[in-house]
Parts: structure tokens; sequence; C-alpha cells
DNA sequence: CAGCAGGGGGCGT
DNA sequence: CGCCCCCTGCTGC
């Protein structure tokens, strides 16, 4: 600029201006490139607003090359989100006072900056290691104006993946808790997002666990904060509030193997349910993994004891499960994910895409903890060669889900300790009609199982075939026992 | 090893 | 929901 001297031009109004542009860039949902769901409403806002304001929203979408995510929000209230929405685009919102500690509290689930986090000014921000540094508010300093922007899809894709390699000393990253995303906009090279999360107790663990060693030795989740003094991890606290899910979009992936290969990690989740990197391209196979073993199921019964379990990793966990918008808005189509276990009384469909999805489409999880999400009875049965859609029902005490809810009240009296069934003969009390039912054969004496070869009886099915096992399995007639 | 019981899934009604 | 079957773990002989 020049030789003159130099000149600093300042724009009186500039953040008042920026403010309101945003607002009015919202209101008339211009430029929205991302659409945070929550009880059933829709607030189409800009990934560069949210990410500025809340890391948490940072970090998610840096790990989400998805054009335009649906970020469900589950356990916040569309009136909290609205009124954080307020505070991020004006910098300011009103809230009664006895709502205040509701606000606060969502506004810490989402590390909005200035409610739930300190503000941080712009400052070194180089030792986040996975959030680049990003301006900070449009209108204050920002002494490198390259710094990149959260806003667009390419830099995040391109990002996200330095991102990830770089640190070393964190593998993995995603800041996020409870919840991922992970899309990729099927036109580019990598086509697709997955999302996963594994439900099963032990995967629980063993998923907090990561989490919990992540945060603790990266300090990721929490990149610009520096909470070292902080007890427990921020993402303990997320982790069963906030849901994401993200949608998977077509596609497969060549490489099945890498996803089955990486020991079903689905870009390893973490507790929290958020979906460590999973590259782009481990994640394209949650689909083909799910209807894999929806087909098993209905294929070899007798092999499914554990589909549940497995579906349940290869769905989701905390964060999610994908789902597709149907055309025009209508979400019909979704597949949603489950949620977290933290969450009560869960019922989520799970619906699987045709492979002919709408390449636009947004991409969203969904977790409803409200049954908000529409979700209508859109249902073509499992085995059909159309997207399944099932009901799983989840256990709030355990990592336990089950897609019959007559299998999850059993399941429950486990965790309450009720034995509706109690034996007339003894004391005896079971927790399920069935268990008391074969406890009253010991009474009667009755041995519904007799094998073939000898006099043994038994009254359990599977006593008469270790019976057989163990004295007559080299004789060509196995049981075929009885009644 | 056999007996029992706990948990769960599949299938039919 | 009910019934049946399966798998598994524990216990006692």
């Amino acid at each position: 600029m020049g030789d003159g001297g130099l000149l600093s031009l300042s724009w009186n109004n500039h953040k008042a201006t920026f403010c309101h542009i945003l607002s009015t860039l919202r209101e008339k949902e211009r430029y929205t490139d991302v659409t945070l769901a929550c009880e059933g409403k829709f607030y189409p806002v800009h990934k560069l607003v949210l990410s500025t304001c809340s890391e948490y929203f940072e970090s998610m979408f840096e790990h989400t090359p998805c054009k335009h995510p649906i970020i469900v929000l589950k356990d916040l209230k569309s009136d909290e989100v609205e009124s954080l929405l307020s505070y991020m685009y004006a910098g300011v919102v009103n809230v009664a006072q006895n709502d205040l500690a509701r606000l606060i509290k969502a506004a810490e689930l989402l590390k909005v900056k200035g409610l739930a986090v300190p503000d941080e000014p712009p400052q070194e921000v180089e030792n986040r290691k996975n959030s680049p540094p990003r301006s900070s508010r449009d209108d204050r300093s920002s002494p490198h104006p390259k710094r990149r922007r959260r806003d667009d899809s390419d830099g995040v894709a391109g990002e996200q993946h330095g991102t990830n390699a770089s640190p070393p000393a964190s593998p993995r990253t995603s800041p996020y808790h409870a919840a991922s995303e992970f899309h990729q906009d099927n036109s580019r090279t990598h086509n697709e997002g997955h999302v996963s999360e594994h439900r099963t107790e032990k995967s629980i663990d063993r998923l907090e666990h990561d989490v919990r060693s992540d945060a603790k030795s990266t300090g990721d989740l929490n990149p610009d904060q520096h909470n070292p003094a902080k007890p427990c991890s921020p993402l303990q606290v997320m982790l069963e509030e906030t849901l994401v899910k993200e949608e998977i979009m077509d596609h497969l992936p060549e490489d099945k193997d890498s996803l089955m290969g990486s020991g079903m990690d689905y870009g390893s989740m973490t507790s929290d349910g958020r979906l460590e990197n999973s590259s782009s391209d481990g994640g394209t196979q949650e689909h083909q993994l799910l209807s894999a073993k929806y087909e098993q199921q209905s294929l070899a019964p007798s092999q499914t004891h554990h589909l549940p379990e497995a579906v349940v990793e290869a769905l989701a966990g905390p964060s999610g499960m994908q789902g597709w918008l149907g055309g025009g808005g209508d979400m019909s189509g979704t597949f949603s994910g489950v949620d977290s276990y933290g969450g009560d009384s869960r019922h989520q469909d799970l619906r699987q895409p045709l492979p002919t999805q709408q390449p636009q489409a947004h991409q969203m999880v969904r977790l409803d903890s409200a049954g908000s999400f529409p979700d209508p009875g859109v249902s073509s049965g499992r085995g059909g060669a159309a997207a399944p859609a099932i009901k799983l029902h989840q256990c709030s005490h355990c990592g336990y889900s089950t897609f019959k809810k007559f299998n999850l009240d059993n399941h429950l009296r486990i965790h309450t300790g009720e034995k509706p069934f109690a034996c007339s003969h003894c004391q005896y009390r079971s927790t399920t009609k069935e268990t008391l039912r074969r406890h009253i054969l010991i009474h009667t004496g009755e041995k519904p199982y007799a094998c073939k070869v000898c006099p043994y009886r038994s009254t359990q099915s599977g006593l008469l075939r270790n019976h057989v096992l163990t004295h007559h399995v080299n004789l060509a007639s196995l049981p075929g026992p009885k009644r």
C-alpha cells in the first residue's frame, strides 16, 4: 500500500453491521450451510457463525466434510437453541432469570463462548492441535488474515486430513463428543460419510476409556480453553447430552475391508459417541455393514445372538446414525442412529437408506429422546428389498438394545430386580415367564427333551444337546429329540 | 457332567 | 405376547 505512509481505514460500525447482516442472512436463510434440529424444529444457520462461537461446532465441522449437515441436538429445548442462536448471531439474548440456568447449561453443552466458555481472545492458538486457529469474531483483531474459516466445506475437508494426521500425540482427535458427523459430498473424491456408534456396554466402556484418555492426553477436546484444571473433561458432560448424527452418502467403497479391517473401529468411536475421525474412507461401510448384519439375521437366526450388539456397534452410538432427508425436506427417510446410552426410553428407528440417495440431501442423524423427529411409520420391512425400518428399543440402564419392545421389558427387570413370576411350588421367582415355565418342569418332573439314543431326558434342549455331544457325538443319529 | 437359571432372539398368533 | 430355542455361566456331584 503505499509509499505515502500507512493509513488505517476503520469501519466504524463494522461490528454492528456485521452482526446485522449475519442475522439478516440467517433470517433469509441465505448461505446457510448447516441445519440444527431440535424438538422437531429446524434452524438453518451458518457453520461460520457456529464455529466462531463454539469450539464444539468448530470441531464438529472440522470433521464433517458434508456440505450441509443437519445436526440434531438432543436434550436441548428448542427455545434454548433459539436463544443460543440469537446470542451467537447478535451477541445478545434476553432470557428470563428462571431460564438462565437452563440456558447456561445448554451453552455449556455446546461450549458457546462467552456463556459457557471463556471467550478466548485472539492469541496464540498454535497449540491447538485439532482446531486450527480460527479467527475470532470477525471484527476482532485477527492477526493472521489467512486463517481458515470453517464455514465452508473445502477448507474443512482439506484440513481434516491434515489435522487428524498430524498430531502424533493425539491420534484420535475428535474433540467433540456426543456428536459426530461425517459426511462427504458425494461430488468429490470421497464419497461417503458415515456414522457409527457402539452401543454395547463393552464397547461403551472401551470407548469411554478412549475418550478420557484422549482428552487427558491431548487436551484437544478443548483446545482452546486449556483447562488443565478441569477435573473432568468437558466431554463427559456432553457425552450424553448431545447427539449428532450424520448421514452417509451413497457409495461404496471400494474398500470395505478397510472397515472391517479396522476392527469395527468405525473410525474409532469414542464413548461419547463421537466419531473419531474415521477418515473419509473408513466410514463408508456403515451401511453395508448394517445391511449385512440384517441379512445375516434373517438368514441365520441361530447365529444372531449377537446381532444387536453388532448392529448397535455398527449403527451407532450415542451419536449417530445416518439418515437421509427424503426428498424435499421430508425426513421420513431418516435412518436414525442409536443415541447415547445415557438417554432413556429411547426408541429409534433405523432406516436404511437406499443406495440411491439424493446426493444433495442433508445428512443427518437424529436422536430423539423425545421422539420429536418425524419418523413416520416409514417402514419397509426389515427383510424387504427396500430400506428396513426397525425400531430399536434401548435400555436406559445399560447398552442393551433390542428391536422388540417385549424383550426390552423383560430386560428391564434385570435392572429393576422385579420378579413378577412366582413358582407355585416353591419360593422361586423369575424375571420372565419363560424362565418360570422352565423352572416348573423341575417340580412336575417333566423332561420334554429325550435322547434318541439313550433314555436320557432333560428339561432343556440345550442340556440334551450337550448330552448328545458328549455321549453320542459319534453316532450317526443325533438327537432329534424332543417332545 | 448334569442341572438350573439368566438373558436373548425367532416366530407365530 | 407367548412359546420355543439358543447360549452361557454357575454349582454340585
